[in-house]
DNA sequence: AATGAATGAGGGTTCATTCAT
DNA sequence: TATGAATGAACCCTCATTCAT
């Protein structure tokens, strides 16, 4: 059915439209609590116009998270091949994911809440670029192993895991609080602890 | 409006019936797309009588968290007591959060997802009894201080997120991991990162 | 089943409250929106206690008709054999009719709004105790023609139902409409049309 | 929401076709018996249909009352222009409310038993179209005592209401009653009492 | 490609009634 | 007689998805 080429294509004008409609929608009202036809309203299309570029209200929450996370890791791999000290390269992974969703309270909600609805969504994320993600991570962990700036007995997936944990928990917190303040400025007291943890 | 004396008390046997099946109903199938029939059958009740003892789905799923947090932190700080160390504080807690929800998969998977679900769920708990247990996580680190075993220039609420965050992190990987392990055995390597983090 | 003398009674006292309750639950929520649990509660007894004396909810309706009824054509027929003139008994059952419903507000609400439910109640009544009442005021009409006072060509069915429907919108108006009135004030100026018009 | 042209609007087929359907299952099973799902059934289309062209059940059970009573009135004033005599012209609209109902028993039963459920319904319905009918009859009235052919001692509010009454009591005694017979015959009888009780 | 009217499956909750005590 | 906990059938409405235009 799908044969016409300009559909599904994620530089789609109104694909892209949809999109940010859907993190808008669901930020705001939750994945649940959302309506299909509040998407195609946000995003000025008809209804059936969301099911020509997107397979299913589920779909959406999926794209949203495989599109971002695509960008993402992209830009890290990019920023990262500019940095050789490993201890810089893990604050500038901090960094960026405070700084990347720090800007964007909505997608915030949508990655910290809205995509852990329910194991069939955490299974399939975890196991594609949520795994790949980690795995970057990981990589970061190793090579400053390698070069003896990090504990040898620390096992890498556990670093990894407690890094990742970490700055989850403060993106969760930062959407939950009342207090408005820039997700960023966590980047140095999270890294204090956790790079110590980590030295030699 | 049912104020009746047996009604709603969390020793009655089929309030407790009823949270167990909520429990393993919401875990296997997950929170919105479980049916209340379902958990009435799985606890071998009426569907009507969910509402003897509960005032919504919702509410379930809250009173699964309350009470479960209840008693955590109750266990909790009555272990502390026994414990002068910071250090072995730190440790207790790490081990009973693990062990408590490494016992119970169902348990783990309602509070590492299906709680998750909305803002709505994540606001009201996060501002009570989460609060509470940040606020035990926090004492003991503050007290690590005052004895000059933790660094002083950490600021308490930070490592508090930081080490809540590894831990939940650790949960929500063994959930979604298909190897099967003991979760405690992670208390050791995270621990050690985490409290070198910390140390003076 | 119900085999003990004290139950269905007429005079047992709690047979009285709860059909007491019932009218007051049903005019104040009406008959589909009232619970049986609401009239046992206005009644102060137990919820099953109800049906110790009423077969079901709809039965505390129908009870509530006939019980009334029954009072209000036993008066009538006793206050009608003290009378001689045609007009002045007629004058007396609108009398009746309206300082009866006139006292008691949510009687009349019962009356005029709860019990025309459905057909099936509906017809229900007007062939027992309402065709009872009607034949009452057809029975003053034939006298009053009999006497050459009231004009041998009406017919004393359609009088009677131009006399009965007379009445029922007086109440029916009353009941709705904002202004506080007695109702029983109306007897005069209804009476005026109606007897001129069935006079010789 | 949907204020789509299509919808919503009274010449619509759709909308005819559920609002006929309405007062026949109406009728039948009663208003509070009835399912919406009766209604769309009957009415050949899908359940939700009834929601693009209706807000709830209750709004079908208004929108019959006021659909007719909008052409009803209209009609009556139409018909009333035609006529000078007082007399005839409360002949004429006795004769259209009894013809409008008699030819249409499914339609008279909604409007004598259904549309009579709750007070809720009732007071809504008495302070709209039905003061307007109320008014139509009370100018003919008003208008007859000008021309010194009604009686000005009368209360014009009061014959109205006696007016009313009759002619609903007629239809009501019509559709409870066993016997058929033509609701128009009725006309004539109940006038002769009313024109002769209001006469100068 | 785009529309939006139509579909119809699905479920939380209420409450009349029962019955063991 | 009286209780009230337990039952389970019943239903309105929503909304993801489809498809004729």
């Amino acid at each position: 059915m799908n044969t016409h080429s300009v559909r599904r294509e994620k530089n789609n004008e109104k694909y892209q439209a949809i999109l940010r409609a859907a993190i808008k929608v669901f930020a705001s009202r939750g994945f649940f609590q959302s309506k299909v036809a509040d998407v195609a309203q946000a995003a000025g299309v008809a209804d059936g116009t969301v099911y020509l570029y997107f397979k299913s209200k589920d779909d959406l929450l999926i794209s949203i998270f495989n599109e971002t996370m695509d960008d993402v890791i992209a830009k890290s791999r990019g920023e990262l091949q500019k940095i050789e000290d490993p201890v810089e390269r893990l604050r500038k992974i901090a960094s960026l994911h405070l700084a990347w969703l720090g800007q964007d309270r909505q997608l915030a909600v949508v990655f910290q809440v809205e995509l852990r609805q329910s194991t069939k969504f955490m299974e399939e994320f975890s196991t594609t670029r949520l795994a790949e993600y980690f795995e970057l991570i990981r990589e970061v962990i190793v090579d400053g192993q390698a070069k003896g700036i990090f504990r040898k007995e620390v096992q890498p997936q556990v670093a990894t895991k407690v890094f990742f944990g970490a700055l989850d928990e403060m993106v969760t917190n930062w959407i939950l609080s009342r207090k408005r303040y820039a997700l960023e400025t966590m980047v140095r007291p999270v890294l204090d602890i956790l790079i110590r943890g980590l030295a030699t």
